[in-house]
DNA sequence: CTGAAAGCGCTTACAG
DNA sequence: CTGAAAGCGCTTACAG
């Protein structure tokens, strides 16, 4: 293995402390313009680069930031979410040179512990919690510690916390007047989320306003865990119903149910949308591929990665200064997505307002 | 925010010196069992986490190690594929401890000089890369500077390299198998991924080589980039061919792209499977979800991340000991896995040998 | 203005 | 056997 290159040998070759190479590193006015530019050769001519080691140890700080997954979650919400939001905090952690950690949860058991290991150890300057579940104890108490931390979501029992969401009651209002206005669907039913996530709390919340909204009599709603096994499992029990009073419209609370949804419908011989309208939630990426494609939410996951880890940053620079209390909560615009599973036109996939 | 605990302050409450304090946790046979009791004890009360700057800086060791994401990738692959990789690496992290950092490269221009400072700056122990195309000058340095690195894929022209792949040409090979075998497809065409990486270049090498074996006369290649839009071109093109020597199967090198000649076959009013057999390759969640099912080789992204990471933590260690050259190259088994797409029977999925 | 010590938190190798 | 220094690599605050 290659030896690594420290200040010293930099600082040895040209003449200097490592105390000077160091100053002239960081182009600082003290050092002349002629050490600073043999400096910044030598370090070139020998590949320095500074270890970050040393620098945390030094400047109290490791210039990363950490995504929290929580055990359960990777398999409540989907790869393709994380990974959108991993994007988002590439981009501003890029920006911010820093890197960036992905912590999950080893252990099942022993749960998030390892939420504030990683924070106390610092490892990490900051984290981001997303999907965390309303009644996580770790996530209150990291939050409570006074570390840096942005949350992903709406999080109304934790008004202290900062975070970065969307309005899902509003958005799944959205979905439910477009059935109703566009459509004609008035017998709705409603597959929600894990009630445990504020998510699956405020879709079923829209739902059922806009459902009083338009004065909707037959409108059910069963209960689902955000899994596509889920989503078929409820069609099934729908199905089991009285065949004249049917649903006209399935407003799923995500993507991933609908997708199992469809294909319970399709096996029963069930049109979409010609018989049932159906609509979904994210658009991560299923959504678009499907046949017919799903009309639904698109949620802004890489934006709010990004502006997340952007209000992260603000927070632990704030440790520093103390300019805190800017706004804490930030809401991100959604756009509806029209396709063919509501009884739009699939081909022109269209966004409303 | 909190003053973090240091082992000075758990071993000032002991009443002990820091070093003693260190090897109390460390479990040292030196320590009294009961002093090692009470800087336990002492730990717990005050919150004690190691620093990971302080650690690191003293064992020479970062503990994380680096997933490296080539900036051509976020578009070339898959989100999905990334992020399966990303589970199999943190669960083989969490075993030895240490932490997982996602490094993308932030500018396009000056390209992979990233790799090379996160590994230098000691940020991490090692690497692994992924998806790198095989012209790409800067993977070849790392590997040549000797830091720990083990690839994902096949790299024949880094012999040296440490790597973790499957066998894509036996795997295109089975595809066309089984579209002649069973299906009696013999006017085969192949949409081609990425020839500037080793899989597109392989999965080509399978489909010729079947053609071969079986006697095709009428095969026809075209050039794809994995994405839907080039799946979507490819069809349109070949749509564009005289009508009676249209291709009766079509193998495309990755499931994205025969979304897209899916949905381009589809509105040609072109039947699949009827008129058409399609295959793709990857079955990283898409696959599942369109209709009919696409018929692909299920590539175990996630066991190549943990394996991968696995070889990297011997690597690793063995700079400390010296127990080196295992095999270079791991080879992971794959699954064919029927679908509609092909002609089997969708609502049953199976998997072939 | 500039040289060089001190110290971030840790652990091991050394001195007693 | 045990106490405490030395030093990993860095940068800033201090002494001259």
């Amino acid at each position: 293995m290659p030896k690594s290159v420290t200040l010293k040998d930099v600082a040895a070759k040209v003449g200097v402390t490592s105390a000077a190479a160091s100053m002239a590193l960081a182009g600082h006015e003290r050092i002349s313009e002629r050490t600073r530019a043999a400096v910044r050769q030598a370090a070139d001519e020998l590949g320095y680069v500074p270890s970050s080691a040393g620098r945390a140890l030094r400047s109290q700080r490791a210039d990363a930031v950490a995504l929290i997954v929580p055990n359960s979650s990777t398999h409540v919400f989907g790869h393709l979410y994380f990974m959108h939001v991993l994007t988002g905090m590439s981009t501003a952690a890029n920006a911010h040179d820093a890197q960036v950690i992905v912590s999950t949860n080893a252990d099942t058991t022993s749960g998030g512990v390892a939420y504030e290991r990683v924070m106390r150890s610092r490892t990490a300057d900051g984290a981001i919690v997303t999907s965390a579940a309303i009644d996580d104890d770790h996530v209150q108490a990291l939050v409570a510690s006074g570390l840096p931390v942005v949350l992903i979501g709406n999080y109304p029992h934790l008004a202290r916390a900062v975070s970065v969401g969307i309005d899902d009651v509003a958005a799944t209002e959205q979905l439910v007047d477009h059935l109703v206005t566009v459509h004609g669907r008035r017998r709705l039913l409603h597959v929600t989320g894990t009630l445990d996530h504020q998510t699956g709390l405020d879709r079923r919340e829209g739902f059922l306003r806009a459902a009083n909204t338009h004065g909707l009599a037959e409108v059910s709603v069963i209960e689902g865990d955000l899994s596509e096994a889920s989503g078929a499992a409820a069609v099934d029990r729908m199905l089991a119903g009285a065949p004249e009073e049917l649903p006209d419209g399935i407003v799923f609370a995500n993507d991933d149910m609908a997708v199992g949804g469809l294909r319970v419908l399709r096996r029963a011989g069930v049109r979409v949308p010609e018989d049932v309208s159906v609509v979904g939630f994210d658009d991560f990426g299923l959504a678009r591929v499907t046949t017919p494609g799903i009309t639904t939410v698109r949620v802004p996951a890489e934006e709010m990665g990004r502006i997340a880890t952007e209000r992260l940053f603000d927070l632990v620079d704030a440790r520093r200064t103390s300019a805190d209390d800017a706004e804490r909560h930030t809401e991100l615009p959604v756009e509806v997505v029209l396709r063919g599973s509501c009884g739009c036109d699939d081909d022109t996939e269209r966004l409303a307002t």
